[in-house]
DNA sequence: TTGGCATGTTACCAGGTAGTATAGACGCTA
DNA sequence: TAGCGTCTATACTACCTGGTAACATGCCAA
């Protein structure tokens, strides 16, 4: 994947910028954790910091604020789940296989760390502009879904009253997998995802 | 409903509980408000005396912490659902009929004041205690669900895969209509929970 | 009348945390 | 060697808000 063969310690140019990208990664992921742990609001950035070993101003040498930070983590699940929509998207199969595609996906980021930070997250929380993109973000997500279901629709391999409303069913089931799922519970993920998109697929009608 | 016929304004005795009760009543009710439109942890209770037409001791009065009364708001948003689940258990028809009728009634109440506060609180919002009181509560609706899905499941009129996904999946998306159902949209409250509770049990599929 | 309970108020404290000012250390470049 | 940009720490401020102490008022019961 990586061609980085640094065969010398100084790494010199652009390295540079890659070690401040991977940094601001740990950031994020450490401060991820944090507040799917204990909340955004019970997560102070001294807490981050001391687990990273460094201090407060180094966080803030990477970010501009907090709320930079959450909408960043909230940003790589939405962006996380975009794609792996997308990819469920250009797939062949009929609408209905596509969408399981899609769900399965969705499921899968959902339970990871960004993913669960998404779920978890409520506008207020945000700043008024970064509150504007989240829902924006997600609305495109939203929009991804909906095609699929109307191409099911079209060709006859999904039964749909309301667009607007099974889109929103489907994702509020997949986002409540973030709030009980537990990796060290006693299925795994594959296993609760399959499930899932099951029941959301067949229904609980025989 | 009430004979209280108070000819006279020193209602006296019994009144006076009546009244600490109904106030105890207002305070859950602007707070939970507060709490669905802001957060927790952004509302002050300084906002909530306010809207009162109080100060903040007088709060105090009523409630011994911020923790109980949203626990207090919590606590009636499941006990409204506890109650009208044990209702649905109680009718007659197949374990499908109660099925829905109880879904269509937690979500009635879920797209409520303290519904909403139900399906936004997370648990370490509260303290440990509280917190455990709200587990076990919903650990309490969480069994009249299964139980329903399992009858459903015997008498043939359910077809369930794992009983325990089935129930958090159902849940999960009724919860979700908490946070995107706007009463003030296109769609009435009766039309968006018949279309999603038929979603749930016809499934995506044909 | 007197004491006690319920209800409120004004004024205040304490703790925690987002965010900053300042300065030092390190490595690269000229 | 001088100097610049990057990165980090110490120490601090500002502010908000949960919670409390002390006091005022009025109703009720003996």
């Amino acid at each position: 994947m990586e061609q980085t063969a640094d065969a010398t310690p100084w790494a010199g140019r652009d390295a540079r910028a890659r070690e401040r990208a991977a940094k601001r990664e740990a950031v994020l992921r450490t401060a991820a954790q944090f507040f799917n742990a204990r909340g955004f609001h019970a997560t102070s950035l001294d807490d981050v910091a001391a687990a990273l070993n460094v201090t407060k101003p180094t966080i803030y040498h990477y970010f501009a604020s907090k709320d930079e930070i959450l909408f960043e983590c909230t940003r790589r699940g939405l962006d996380n789940i975009a794609g792996a929509a997308r990819d469920a998207a250009l797939r062949g199969g009929s609408g209905a296989d596509r969408l399981r595609q899609m769900l399965t996906a969705y499921a899968h980021v959902i339970v990871a760390d960004y993913g669960i930070c998404v779920a978890r997250t409520q506008d207020h929380q945000l700043s008024p502009e970064s509150s504007a993109r989240f829902r924006a973000l997600k609305r495109e997500i939203d929009g991804l879904i909906r095609q699929v279901i109307a191409e099911g629709a079209a060709d006859g391999s999904l039964e749909v009253r309301d667009l607007r409303i099974a889109a929103f069913t489907l994702t509020g089931a997949l986002n409540g997998l973030a709030n009980w799922f537990d990796p060290a519970g006693p299925a795994s993920a594959d296993q609760v995802i399959e499930a899932t998109v099951a029941t959301l697929m067949d229904g609980m009608l025989p």
